[in-house]
DNA sequence: AGTGCGATTGACT
DNA sequence: GTCAATCGCACTA
């Protein structure tokens, strides 16, 4: 599917983190899609060493490093040889929550999720689940929705300054663990 | 080999 | 509200 419709698809959607220590579960509640032919997109140029697992089968995962210190985590939306993803951007915590926050204790509960930084390292995302299929059993993977998504909204992608005129950030609306200034939350 | 910069965050005014 | 930190990658030469 497209990534627009996996964008919208994976709101209310779990993902699973399994640990030594024990199994992390979250509910993604903001999601942004990175299209074909998207000048935003790490694929835009073509695959390279650093974007090449974007251009994976769908449902695997494109990690990639940023700032000199935050991973990014994103599903791969199209057929194996199109670059193409959706950007997980927050999540509402669900179970494990300890082992979410071991080590930055300095957030507030609702900070520890929120944001693409933040939650990459609450899953304890890095490179080497790079490239991971996050449909199959392993230690990351997608899981089905607890309850419902509820009601989704959409605005423009944070941190963008190209190909603004589409909205292909999606949320849940009103959901408190959704980054992002207020005024693109409600 | 050197340079510029990014799908961010946290600290500070 | 502003702004620096920080590093791997892409690009130029």
């Amino acid at each position: 599917m497209d990534s627009v419709k996996l964008a919208r698809y994976l709101i209310g959607k779990t993902v699973v983190r399994e640990l030594p220590k024990g199994r992390i579960i979250g509910r993604i509640v903001e999601t942004e899609a990175y299209l074909l032919h998207d000048a935003a997109c790490h694929a835009f140029n073509g695959p390279t060493k650093r974007n090449r697992s974007l251009f994976l089968e769908h449902g695997h995962a494109y990690v990639y490093f940023i700032y000199g210190n935050h991973f990014m985590l994103n599903v791969c939306s199209e057929p194996k040889g199109i670059g193409a993803g959706v950007l997980l951007r927050a999540l509402e915590p669900l179970e494990g929550i300890p082992l979410m926050k071991r080590g930055r204790s300095h957030l507030s509960h609702k900070d520890f999720t929120r944001g693409p930084g933040r939650l990459a390292a609450a899953l304890r995302v890095d490179m080497k689940l790079d490239g991971l299929d996050l449909c199959a059993d392993g230690p990351l993977w997608l899981g089905e929705a607890m309850k419902p998504a509820g009601r989704i909204g959409c605005s423009v992608r944070i941190g963008i300054n190209r190909d603004t005129h589409r909205r292909l950030r999606f949320y849940a609306r009103g959901n408190p663990y959704v980054s992002g200034p207020k005024y693109l939350c409600g």
